[in-house]
DNA sequence: AAATAAAATGAACGTCGTTCATTTTTTATT
DNA sequence: AATAAAAAATGAACGACGTTCATTTTATTT
């Protein structure tokens, strides 16, 4: 059955295709500005195709959440090799800033639209595991630190998560043009010297 | 000129009420599920009307989003009898969360979405006013802080973000629904139990 | 070459934000 | 009290949105 197989290689081509249009234009005008028919356009498709693969806008917006969290895996690659945990959880703050920054599209979406969170409620599995173990990344490294001595008196998962509130809403003001806004003394340095804050933090826990 | 007057208090009558509608729709049932035509529907008034009141959607977004700073105003009431400082800065940490959980749609309204500040840019005065004010709140507080000692080898402002960044950070994933989709040991209390870690790291600061 | 199956299509539906010529109501003038 | 002028309210209409589905086009099998 060769050709059922290069039929589904085609429609993963197709679907690919899709959200390879749809993040283009995600990245270029914003995911709101972003119409169904934008996307169809920018393929060369017609609007219907997009709905031969794709149930709804939620849909092409989830599987995209998906790949954002692929690519904070890629971003993430280089703490691999750090050794220190507490070294690394300070790198960790950094690069997810960074991600942050550099796809502020992608990083609303993944972090805060509601989109691929509805699209959990209408499938099977109501787990939100890209989030799991993007977080998971962060509890493992913080009960690292932990079991080394590190961070007495604190338990992981409320430290961990106030420490993914703390890069969280720093990346949300900036993206959401909160900082630019507020009349910082230093609007331009304003996310690195609050980063250089947060290092000093985790050195006096 | 008393007819002057009374026509001037009816148009302030009329847009209150159509910002009253507004709200109640919002949070009803949420800022996007909200059309121009609810909200006329709803205080029995025509769709052009609301046009007459407010120039678009994002301006009755705007005037929505500055009453949400004045209820914020109304929770932080409280504060201003703590005397001590720290006291304060931890309890406004307290404040601000119950405020975006009890709040949710407002909050996000005031301090995620583009809405507003797309608002400013269309405006003569392109300051965020709203939020400077608040801002300025944590600044002061955190100044009284430092000028009583606490908070050694810390900047003011660097500070004062890094403290709104965590508490900020929790709320939108609370309200985004990103908690209770990751399998933390208690979803339920993983809020509280972030502030408490967020308490614990004032005082080691 | 014909029959069958799969894929792609785009017109059409209901709803959205928004506009503006028209109607209704209120105020001022006679 | 009747009329003219001004102000306020209206809702039909526009273009664009997400979405659907009967129809057409293309590919595969017989």
């Amino acid at each position: 059955m060769s050709t059922i197989d290069r039929k589904a290689k085609e429609k993963e081509a197709l679907k690919a295709l899709i959200l390879k249009g749809a993040k283009k234009l995600f990245v270029e005008k914003g995911i709101e500005q972003t119409t169904i028919r934008n996307i169809a356009e920018e393929i060369n498709y017609s609007v219907g195709t997009v709905y031969v693969y794709f149930k709804d806008k939620n849909d092409i917006l989830h599987d995209l959440h998906t790949i954002g969290f692929q690519e904070l895996d890629s971003y993430f690659m280089e703490l691999y090799t750090i050794e220190d945990p507490k070294e690394r959880l300070k790198k960790m703050g950094f690069t997810y800033i960074k991600f942050a920054i550099e796809n502020s599209e992608m990083y609303d979406l993944m972090f805060n639209l509601k989109a691929p969170i509805e699209f959990l409620k209408d499938s099977e599995n109501e787990d939100w595991d890209e989030g799991c173990t993007a977080f998971g990344l962060v509890k493992k490294t913080i009960e690292e630190c932990i079991n080394k001595g590190y961070f007495k008196g604190h338990s992981v998962e409320p430290l961990a998560f106030m420490v993914w509130s703390l890069v969280h809403g720093m990346c949300c003001l900036e993206i959401h043009q909160r900082i630019k806004n507020v009349n910082f003394t230093n609007p331009d340095t304003i996310l690195y010297d609050g980063y250089n804050e947060y290092l000093k933090m985790i050195e006096k826990l």
